[in-house]
DNA sequence: GTGAAAGCGCTAACAC
DNA sequence: GTGTTAGCGCTTTCAC
């Protein structure tokens, strides 16, 4: 029966008269501090339910100088990457009283050090963001900060403390080993035009290395801009097909792209993956529904968060050189020629 | 050239000393409150920078009794649904100084309470939730919080404060307008079994009721548990016409199951909409670059949570009767037959 | 097992 | 235009 709409927020002192003890011990009661006898508990519980109080976080961690937040800053939410990313981190944080706040860069720099700025205001614990590209000011604030910073995702650069990821370029790599052993020549890519986007640049590079070394050179490339969808991997794909009509195999800079373009080709009757091959990456779910699965290298998305996770909440140590590398692993689906 | 790693975060006095004037001042610059002259702004400023300050939030909400945060409710991230209402929030609260903070309760009013509690112990300015089915302690938190609340997605029901979304009932009465307006008679239902999934609950309330008012009953239904995918969607569609092969209308309750019917229909080689339509719901991106378009309703996600962002932040008043309804929106597409 | 006093780093209010 | 003082609601520390 509490009052409806009370002018005030409660505090402790509410509390501590109602169940007649000191704050002292209500605030020990509601921490799980300290002995505080079984009878004192209780009437402390009661009094703190009854009234419907909700401690003041902000003036805890004033006083304590402890803050239970993670911030964890990525690009994007719309890309259903890092919100697996998310999960992974959640997940991992559920049993250690810490929870994640999260910032959105919209891969923009400047975006990133506001981010950053406004999520150390609030004095979290630790800092996941991802990436290994940061502005000079953003390392500035970190570096003042104090507290641990695992960078996520990528592991091709150097880490302020920690990094959790796979390596880009190796990935890039072992995709195109896998098709040069399936005998593709004629390679197209297919990719976002962002200069912000690290990770598939450096993908492209361990591309375009390792099929250098077998003297092949990327036969076409496709850019654009904004999101990803499928319509868009759909009309690039056309358009890529109709330039180059004698390319054998399209590399992607994502599955969601990839799939539009598997959809397409698959509806245009071409032959998949006899006549043409495709790839994506990420291993995206949606993958698994599709008439034919495309092959792609999962990045371990998931591992990705619940390792970072791990790190800043102190339950797994950070690693002597500062990398945990995990392994993009080649995922073969139906659309690339087996031999 | 700030030192590495101090010990200590460094406080409005560190940079009060360097600039030579008293915290309130350095305070009211970092603000920009109050008159100051461009001089000692300047010095402030810089000193500022060099040093590399981070103001204290934790300190200054306490002081201010302000604090810049809406906390977001929401169900699940996962969905793709949820993320766009986040963006809609996110666009709108952007030029407004506040911030979201997002809690995700997986659909269980228990964690929902936990989360609630967790963000309100932040005191945040303003609560967005989703939807309008909650526990009764989460509505004394709420009701004891004394700041605007915000229910969101859902306005068949009783609002705290003020709800804006779509009537689902009257969603799903309209599609089964639709469908029977196209001649479909034998229909089934594949949906998830959540009971704490009220928005789909009372879609299919509004579905039956309009298709009992022209004597019309759901020929079949089939729930799933967890969450929704292609592969899902094309298990369901298998089951259900395995089992009722005599259907020629299924109507999802979302788009992602729905389009993992539709790809499996027309892999079988199904004639859609002709011998079966097929109807998702939400009208996500997705469905754009599918060979066929998914008959579906648009939810209005984005405009949502920008809606719901304008009324905590106050550029919008709530309206009286504390219902925002926005109208969900029927899209035809091409897997309902056109008469 | 419980309480009293001090103070966390800021800002509101007011003085000058 | 700038400074001083008090205090936000807790927790730390220490006393009993």
């Amino acid at each position: 029966m509490s009052p409806k709409r009370p002018p005030r927020p409660l505090t402790l002192r509410d509390v501590s008269e109602a169940a007649g003890v000191s704050e002292m011990t209500v605030s020990r009661v509601l921490r799980n501090r300290g002995d505080v006898s079984a009878a004192t508990r209780e009437k402390v519980l009661t009094a703190a339910r009854t009234l419907g109080y909700v401690p003041n976080k902000i003036a805890g961690g004033l006083a304590s100088q402890r803050v239970n937040l993670v911030a964890v800053v990525i690009p994007s939410l719309s890309n259903m990457v890092f919100p697996e990313v998310l999960g992974g981190i959640s997940a991992e944080l559920d049993d250690t009283g810490l929870q994640p706040v999260v910032g959105v860069t919209h891969y923009s720099p400047a975006r990133e050090d506001a981010v950053l700025y406004d999520m150390l205001s609030w004095r979290p614990t630790g800092v996941i963001l991802a990436g290994l590209e940061h502005s000079k000011a953003a390392r500035a604030m970190l570096d003042n900060a104090a507290i641990p910073v695992v960078e996520v995702m990528d592991i091709d650069g150097d880490p302020i403390d920690t990094a959790v990821g796979i390596s880009h370029r190796r990935a890039g790599r072992e995709m195109a080993e896998e098709i040069l052993r399936a005998g593709y020549r004629q390679i197209g890519f297919i990719g976002t035009h962002m200069p912000e986007d690290h990770r598939a640049r450096k993908r492209l590079a361990g591309f375009e290395e390792r099929l250098a070394e077998a003297g092949v050179t990327l036969a076409a490339r496709e850019f654009y801009q904004g999101g990803s969808s499928l319509l868009k991997g759909r009309e690039l794909t056309q358009r890529i097909l109709a330039r180059e009509p004698h390319l054998d195999f399209l590399y992607y800079s994502n599955d969601m792209i990839g799939a539009g373009g598997l959809i397409w080709c698959l509806e245009q009757g071409i032959d998949i993956p006899g006549k043409l091959g495709l790839a994506g990456f990420n291993a995206v779910e949606l993958l698994d529904g599709l008439p034919m699965r495309l092959a792609t290298t999962d990045a371990r998305r998931i591992d990705i968060g619940r390792r970072a996770a791990r790190i800043v909440s102190g339950k797994e140590a950070a690693p002597e050189n500062g990398i945990v590398a995990l392994t993009p692993t080649f995922i073969p689906g139906d659309t690339i020629r087996r031999i």
